[in-house]
DNA sequence: TCTGGGGTCCTAGGACCC
DNA sequence: TCTGGGGTCCTAGGACCC
């Protein structure tokens, strides 16, 4: 009887390598995919290639900075429609492989497995991915999903990477609480606070003293998480998304709060479309608003009913409009709706 | 560094009801 | 007159992830 075995599928610098592939001249050079690809605009970086990534550029960093950083590099808009073109196609491939497929994101999956060699199935799904898409991606191989997850950057790129039980400590306990998935760096500063450092330690705090300080939820949560306890069943089941979000950062800020009535009814219009696209109403909308020079509020109301109304929505997000303050600038606007769970037929 | 856009889930206080 | 708990819903904010 074969062993069930989690993998974690991350493709390298996915973005970067769909545009590299459509246009091969580009390779081996600094490639900066984000914004509206000009790096003198309000926008961030999506992914950088690995030759970017040597000047000190990666993700989520402004385009400014990384154009200061290499000034040399290609910068291209989001196209994401191409993404989630190759996107479908590497997901795909996956599901062909007689595995049971879970999509995380455009460029990620857990896939579980039945075998007794799961670094030659990862073997044979890099080879799979590469030949029917030509991207290349890392595996990471565990006995859940969160040791999958954590396997996979020591195998970046293009390799693989063992994570269990037998050797969790061995790798991790050294590390800093924000190598875990799930902490990050306002959680692994709070867990600095109490004197706790590393992955180790947090593995040798008391649950209670955890629960007491982080919450009765969370608290034991990273303790778990330290100790690489979690889920090892990959579920297959369809996403079914819980809101859909349109946001918009301008240019340049807004002071005429004329048009940011227009702005949000023109937001609340296209999440309108967005559900009635899906046939799921709304029943609750949010507006956010972010203030020049960077302090972000959100209103919120249930509505009477639920609806997929253009009007009824973008109404409703106009009433919670004039609850801002009319005296501030505007940096970013966004609508939000909350969607009810569909009805099980 | 001057900070996107799309998501998920948790917390906490107040209202309201029993 | 002053005062209980508990449950649920609504709202705002925060942390995290890709």
């Amino acid at each position: 009887m074969a062993t069930m075995w989690v993998l974690h599928v991350d493709l390298d610098q996915f973005i970067a390598a769909v545009e590299v592939l459509r246009r091969p001249e580009l390779a081996g050079r600094p490639v900066v995919v984000g914004g509206r690809g000009d790096p003198t605009e309000r926008g961030v970086v999506s992914t950088a290639s690995y030759e970017a990534r040597e000047f000190g550029v990666g993700s989520g960093m402004p385009l400014r900075t990384a154009a200061r950083k290499c000034p040399d590099a290609v910068f291209l808009p989001v196209d994401a429609p191409a993404y989630e073109e190759s996107s479908t196609r590497v997901m795909e491939t996956l599901r062909s492989l007689c595995a049971v497929v879970q999509v995380l994101g455009w460029d990620e999956a857990f896939l579980g497995v039945e075998t007794d060699d799961p670094e030659a199935f990862a073997h044979h799904v890099q080879r799979s991915v590469l030949g029917a898409t030509g991207l290349h991606c890392s595996v990471g191989i565990g006995d859940n999903l969160l040791r999958a997850k954590l396997a996979t950057d020591f195998g970046k790129p293009r390799g693989l990477f063992r994570l269990t039980q037998d050797n969790w400590y061995a790798v991790m306990a050294d590390r800093p609480t924000h190598a875990l998935w799930g902490i990050g760096k306002k959680t692994s500063k709070r867990l600095v606070a109490l004197d706790i450092c590393t992955v180790g330690e947090l593995a040798e705090t008391d649950a209670h003293h955890l629960a007491a300080e982080l919450g009765p939820t969370m608290g034991p949560w990273y303790r778990r998480l330290a100790r690489g306890v979690g889920s090892s069943q990959v579920d297959a089941s369809p996403y079914v998304a819980r809101g859909r979000s349109r946001e918009t950062t301008f240019q340049q800020d807004l002071t005429d709060w004329t048009q940011v009535q227009v702005e949000v009814r023109r937001l609340a219009e296209q999440v309108a479309e967005d559900l009635r696209a899906e046939g799921r109403p709304a029943i609750r909308v949010t507006v956010k608003v972010r203030y020049a020079p960077f302090e972000t509020r959100t209103r919120s109301l249930t509505l009477e009913r639920p609806t997929t109304e253009p009007p009824q929505i973008a109404d409703a997000a106009a009433a919670l409009t004039t609850k801002f303050d009319f005296e501030r600038k505007v940096r970013l606007l966004g609508v939000h709706a909350e969607m009810a769970s569909p009805q099980p037929p």
